[in-house]
RNA sequence: GGUUCCGUAGCUCAGUUGGAUAGAGCAACAGCCUUCUAAGCUGUGGGUCCCGCGUUCGAGUCGCGGCGGAAUCACCA
């Protein structure tokens, strides 16, 4: 065993460093400095040492040179401790270079952790609601919700690992104008189908006769507007506009007749949602539904209105006025009495609050929709709710085709479903291409191909920076080389390949048998960077993004690959090194699978 | 028009609280499998970080002003 002075936490060697400093520039200059001066990073790969102080900011206590700052903090921080084993100063540069010794033993406690999160761990954990996939129940999932689900189930394990109570929700926009429109065009163009009847799957149905009642309601317009009625006036007045309106009514009324369509067609789409939850890998905690909570965003709306915080129009609707708040006018009921989105919204929130008494309430929704939230916020701080402070948007960017915007007009969505399908079609047929897995069974061969596909679909979407527009790009997204997902299981699966053979030799990982060890600078390199998986895990938690992490196995991978390419661990003599080489790549896959599992992916032991 | 977000290599994307010579992948070209999985590794070429001004010892990063793009401002959700 080596022996390191105790003040040097494992954890932070920063804030080791950071104190040292403050402590020389006490002592050589008699000044007081505060933290935000002591500037330190990771010193840059092409430049020798490990980290870097800049000293820009120390000069006005030195009155000196940067140099010779630099070359004078360096030598008493070499005198006094001894975890800095060297220096170099370049401009106004100070790269510390830290001993062997102290990577190793740091990389000897790193190797002994069991789950790698133990530094995530927040002292003060929140409950947190995240509400994520919200479907609309009269069409089939697309590929804007795939990123939504697969934000918003990593969300919550990112959340979760960091020591958070973590809800699941998902609102299930099932009642409105949009609902009744598939509800009509069965009733009147259906003859009876269902989902049995036609061997569709049940969204997949429902949204047909959504698609029909656009198209059938597109051709009364037209036709009104042959005979002279202006664009606005027609869209109001199509019969069969009228006709869905009666519906809502009827709907709000409690219509039996209305109901009981209402409810088989939305039982069909919920088992077609179920199926294309479970291909994703994702689910919730606690479903609730606009149906439900309505009602309640009603009441809100006229206790609110009995405040005069808001006001009644003169043909009866109901609005608020946010122009103090620099928004605009807010429609919340209509003249009809009938509930829009914003007000099963304010229903919903409270409803949740009344149930959780969330800490925060993250509502993964897309960019196209700041304002509501905005508006949402507003207005529930205005009503006196003060936990409104705790919602969240966390609004994601909209993801485009390489030729444009998807539309459903055109043809242009890509459904969730077909996605996945080619997936794993996909994965399959490169998988028997490349031909290691003959030895394998048809089931274990489909589980394969299932998380390859899978984990290339999830880490090209989840790779992206969550607020920023995404272009998908077929052609790219089913690219197994490269920054992609199979990169990463594939490093994973060698690694697993190499214990494997290890074990077959009979050796093991040693983790209590470091300490001995030489190491290379390119096993310093990965213990660098191994060291920095729990640091991505916080920062992805505290902003809210998988993709800091997405990358940061990418990276860790590379740095693997690289590592695996030019030295050998099992044929090394060496029984030292070959022992430091085999922890080191026992805590690289472990920490790649926790990284990939955090994102939602699945880790094949063979591919 | 108002508000918000975005603009980095041919394409898709990284780029920590402002730090050193701006990085990957894809695509193109040239190499590396009798040795732990070549879904890998190495190399070459490729940049006015949209433009301008400012703050600073130092700006892709911060501020202001342009230009370009997206979203939104619905009795749709």
């Amino acid at each position: 065993m080596l022996s390191l002075q105790a003040e040097i936490c494992y954890k932070k060697m920063e804030i080791v460093l950071k104190s040292k400093i403050k402590e020389a520039v006490k002592i050589l200059y008699n000044s007081e400095v505060t933290d935000d001066l002591i500037q330190i990073q990771e010193t840059r790969k092409d430049f020798k040492g490990d980290f870097t102080l800049v000293v820009f900011p120390l000069l006005r206590f030195s009155k000196n040179t940067p140099e010779n700052t630099g070359e004078t903090i360096g030598n008493y921080l070499v005198d006094k401790f001894p975890a800095i084993s060297g220096f170099n100063v370049i401009k106004g540069f100070l790269n510390l270079e830290i001993s062997d010794t102290w990577w190793v033993e740091y990389f000897e406690k790193m190797a002994s952790e069991k789950s790698h999160l133990e530094n995530c761990q927040v002292s003060e954990p929140e409950t947190i609601l995240v509400e994520y996939s919200s479907p609309n129940t009269n069409k089939p999932l697309h590929l804007g919700h795939i990123r939504n689900n697969l934000l918003g189930y990593s969300l919550y394990r990112i959340l979760s690992a960091c020591g958070h109570k973590v809800v699941k929700t998902n609102i299930v926009n099932d009642r409105g104008i949009h609902i009744c429109k598939s509800m009509l065009a069965w009733q009147k163009f259906g003859n009876g189908e269902t989902p049995k009847s036609s061997g569709m799957k049940g969204d997949h149905l429902v949204g047909k006769y959504y698609v029909l009642f656009e198209k059938e309601y597109r051709v009364q317009i037209e036709k009104l507007m042959l005979e002279g009625i202006e664009e606005t006036e027609a869209k109001n007045s199509a019969p069969l506009m009228r006709e869905i309106r009666e519906m809502l009514l009827k709907w709000e009324a409690g219509d039996n007749e209305i109901f009981d369509l209402w409810k088989m067609m939305n039982s069909w789409v919920y088992a077609g949602f179920d199926e294309t939850y479970k291909k994703l890998g994702v689910d919730f905690d606690k479903i609730y539904y606009e149906s439900d909570t309505y009602k309640i965003g009603k009441d809100i709306v006229l206790t609110a209105l009995k405040e005069n915080i808001l006001y009644r129009n003169d043909d009866g609707s109901i609005w608020a006025d946010l122009t103090q708040d620099g928004l605009d006018q807010k429609l919340l009921l209509r003249s009809d009495g009938t509930a829009v989105y914003m007000t099963q919204d304010l229903g919903t929130a409270v409803n949740r609050f009344n149930e959780y008494k969330f800490d925060k309430n993250i509502y993964v929704v897309g960019n196209e929709q700041n304002y509501h939230f905005q508006v949402l916020k507003a207005l529930l701080k205005r009503m006196g709710y003060k936990w409104a402070d705790g919602l969240i948007h966390f609004s994601y960017g909209m993801v485009e085709l390489p030729e444009g915007r998807m539309k459903s007009r055109e043809g242009t969505i890509v459904d969730a479903d077909d996605l996945i399908k080619e997936m794993l079609e996909t994965a399959m047929e490169v998988s028997l291409e490349l031909g290691k897995l003959s030895d394998f069974s048809e089931d274990e061969k489909k589980d394969i191909f299932r998380k390859i596909g899978m984990g290339a679909l999830k880490y090209y979407i989840l790779k992206v920076d969550p607020r920023k527009n995404m272009t998908f790009n077929p052609v790219e997204s089913i690219d197994f080389n490269g920054n992609t997902g199979p990169f990463i299981q594939y490093t994973y699966a060698r690694i697993k390949s190499v214990f494997r053979k290890a074990e077959l030799m009979g050796i093991n990982a040693d983790e209590s048998m470091l300490s001995e060890t030489k190491v290379g600078t390119k096993e310093i390199e990965l213990i660098k960077l191994l060291r920095k998986f729990s640091e991505t895990v916080s920062s992805a938690a505290t902003v809210y993004s998988p993709a800091i992490i997405a990358n940061y196995c990418y990276e860790l991978s590379r740095e693997y690959n690289q590592f695996y390419h030019d030295y050998t661990i099992l044929g090394e003599g060496d029984v030292a090194i070959r022992n430091f080489r085999l922890v080191m790549s026992k805590v690289t896959s472990e920490i790649l699978n926790k990284g990939m599992w955090l994102l939602g992916i699945e880790m094949p032991e063979r591919m």
